[in-house]
RNA sequence: GCGCCCGUAGCUCAGUGGAUAGAGUAGCGCCCUCCGAAGGCGAAGACCGCGGGUUCGAGUCCCGCCGGGCGCGCCA
């Protein structure tokens, strides 16, 4: 499709105004106002090295760059050059590249096949699934998606939280309070009622922590009844997650979590001293980062047994070697921006250069609304919001709303699924990954406005219209040649705009990490979408003009169905 | 104490150094004999935390405060 970025790139550029076509290009911008035209180009910094009025200079350009096929209108405003895009040009243009191109719209090979590792979700074994775990998740799975469809060749890896101290409680607790029918029954919820004892009980009894550590390297020795024992965790937590990621329609390349580094560790410590960086720290291993300000990385504690950095090393190293990665990305909470400081330090102290192809990925902290006072979530108070329930309770008001709104034609229990999750997931990917936010179930449970709900019914609706049509016997697939000129209105133009944009706003979102920018700019094409539905009649007598309006509604539906998919979203027919 | 992050309308949030700071939501007023009202339209609502600075131009960049969050060796 043209890019007008180029165009009027092409018909500014002049040797005299000092300026690269890419300079040009980088220069214009979209006005606030579409009064002020669709593209703009401001002159106020070259009125220093002309040594001209920036009003002058972009009188020139304008008078120079005169009307054509693209362009409908030229001027100068308050030194800015602004065009006008030849409207009835652009609908067609866009509206055809979408219905060619179908589900492959907003598509690319921006990524030329390089290798991209995500690490998200990554959940400790044997506690439960909560709100807060959410964002890792969704997040990631939306990078995925991003990553993919600007032609990555993506790899997803649930690095699981299976390994480490927090085993050596769990296996003691179990040993001392356990059973194994408990364990069977409810697998989740015995593990977490373990853990929540063992904290209890090691308040009165600190030497319980003792004990837990020990089992945690007799466990890191390999030693069998406790290997057994956190194979048996592990496999009965897994089964739990995959009937949550079920729901939310995820799946993984891996799940090579913390356990699966735990024997690759030694050639690291050994290398880390073998360079000169480990030091002794009153019976630790670490390695000073305080030159950088970033205090110590503690390497093995004072019993040898791992942590959490020595992990992370061995994991990036092991990756590095195995999938080579152009880039790997850690969809991480904000938290942890200090051990991923460190931990990016001591590779790059090791020399591996390829550190600065590690990116973190983080997000903002989910607390919960306690009364009066806010607090962080915490398992073992027992302060959480399962995400299951979060789910559940989402799909069930939705199959209510349809009920109430006794939908025809549709499978409320396939639909309501499909609506409620994806309310979750919209809300979760609407704003800034960074901010923190409260939990709210009237937040989550709202399905007005700026919601998923909002964008699937606006998909619903144009699906609608489009099985009106097929019913009175147009062929929606095969509209034929297009009458643009149909499609001039305000909103109709507006609504092609948004559309026209969708490719360089998926890969924005995928090189800022930032999926919020597709779901804002989805919200954008559905508000303008039921703008256009609202002031144009689309069914009209006029074939010539019904054709018209039918390409864009159809163009509209693919668009939004293909930015749904992007975050991991379904786009029901009907809801 | 030190480091990082956040502070925009009552609330939740957009806002690539550029034109008159935008949405949603709540409250108020309209619109279903017309393609789906989970919708559309209107009015109202903002010392962009405060104070300096850089710039032709600052919500956006820099410095200093204030408020909130998170983190700062034997958890992850």
């Amino acid at each position: 499709m043209v890019d007008f970025k180029d165009i009027i790139a092409e018909k500014i550029y002049d040797d005299a105004l000092g300026l690269s076509k890419d300079e040009i290009k980088d220069m214009i911008e979209i006005p606030a106002d579409e009064k002020m035209g669709d593209y703009a180009f401001p002159c106020f910094r070259l009125a220093k090295s002309l040594r001209k009025a920036p009003q002058l200079i972009a009188a020139d350009i304008a008078a120079k760059a005169g009307d054509s096929e693209a362009f409908a209108k030229v001027e100068n405003v308050n030194a800015y050059v602004n065009f006008f895009i030849n409207r009835a040009y652009f609908a067609g243009e866009v509206v055809d590249e979408v219905n060619k191109l179908g589900s492959g719209y907003g598509r690319s090979d921006y990524g030329q096949g390089r290798k991209v590792i995500v690490e998200y979700s990554s959940p400790n074994i044997a506690k439960p699934f909560h709100i807060g775990h959410i964002r890792s998740t969704v997040i990631g799975n939306a990078l995925y998606k991003l990553y993919d469809a600007v032609g990555y060749d993506v790899t997803r890896i649930n690095h699981l939280g299976d390994y480490g101290t927090q085993f050596g409680k769990m296996i003691v607790a179990y040993r001392k309070w356990g059973s194994e029918e408990e364990l069977a029954k409810e697998p989740i919820k015995a593990l977490l009622g373990y853990y929540t004892r063992f904290h209890e009980e090691a308040k009165e009894h600190p030497e319980l922590e003792d004990e837990a550590r020990e089992t945690f390297v007799r466990l890191e020795a390999g030693e069998p009844a406790e290997l057994e024992l956190w194979e048996k965790f592990r496999t009965l937590s897994l089964e739990e997650f995959n009937r949550v990621y079920d729901m939310l329609g995820i799946t993984f390349d891996s799940y090579a979590g913390e356990s699966f580094y735990s024997d690759k560790m030694p050639r690291f410590i050994q290398e880390l001293k073998d360079k000169g960086l480990l030091e002794e720290s009153q019976g630790a291993q670490i390695v000073d980062l305080e030159p950088y300000g970033l205090g110590a990385a503690m390497i093995t504690k004072s019993d040898g047994s791992s942590l959490y950095v020595t992990r992370d090393i061995a994991a990036a190293v092991y990756r590095k070697e195995h999938y080579d990665f152009y880039k790997c990305i850690y969809v991480v909470a904000s938290q942890q921006n200090l051990h991923f400081k460190q931990w990016k330090k001591v590779l790059q102290l090791m020399g591996y250069e390829w550190e600065k192809d590690c990116v973190h990925v983080p997000f903002g902290l989910v607390s919960l609304s306690d009364g009066d006072d806010i607090k962080m979530m915490s398992t073992r108070e027992g302060r959480v919001v399962f995400l299951e329930d979060v789910l559940n309770t989402a799909v069930a008001k939705t199959a209510e709303i349809m009920r109430e709104k006794d939908v025809q034609g549709v499978d409320i229990d396939e639909v309501s699924r499909e609506v409620g999750i994806g309310a979750v997931i919209f809300q979760e990917l609407s704003n800034n990954k960074i901010k923190d936010y409260v939990f709210s179930w009237d937040k989550v449970l709202n399905f007005d406005g700026e919601t998923g709900p909002y964008v699937q019914y606006t998909h619903a609706r144009a699906s609608s219209v489009l099985r009106k049509a097929e019913a009175a016997g147009v062929d929606v697939n095969n509209l034929g040649e297009i009458d643009a000129g149909y499609l001039g209105s305000d909103s109709a133009y507006t609504l092609a705009k948004l559309i026209y944009r969708v490719p360089e706003v998926v890969v924005e979102a995928a090189e800022k990490y930032e999926p919020s920018i597709v779901t804002r700019h989805l919200v954008d094409i559905a508000q303008s979408f039921n703008k256009f539905y609202h002031d144009e009649h689309i069914l009209v007598d006029d074939e010539a003009e019904r054709n018209a309006k039918l390409a864009l509604v159809k163009a509209s539906k693919t668009v939004i169905a293909n930015c749904l998919g992007l975050l991991g979203i379904a786009a029901p027919e009907r809801m």
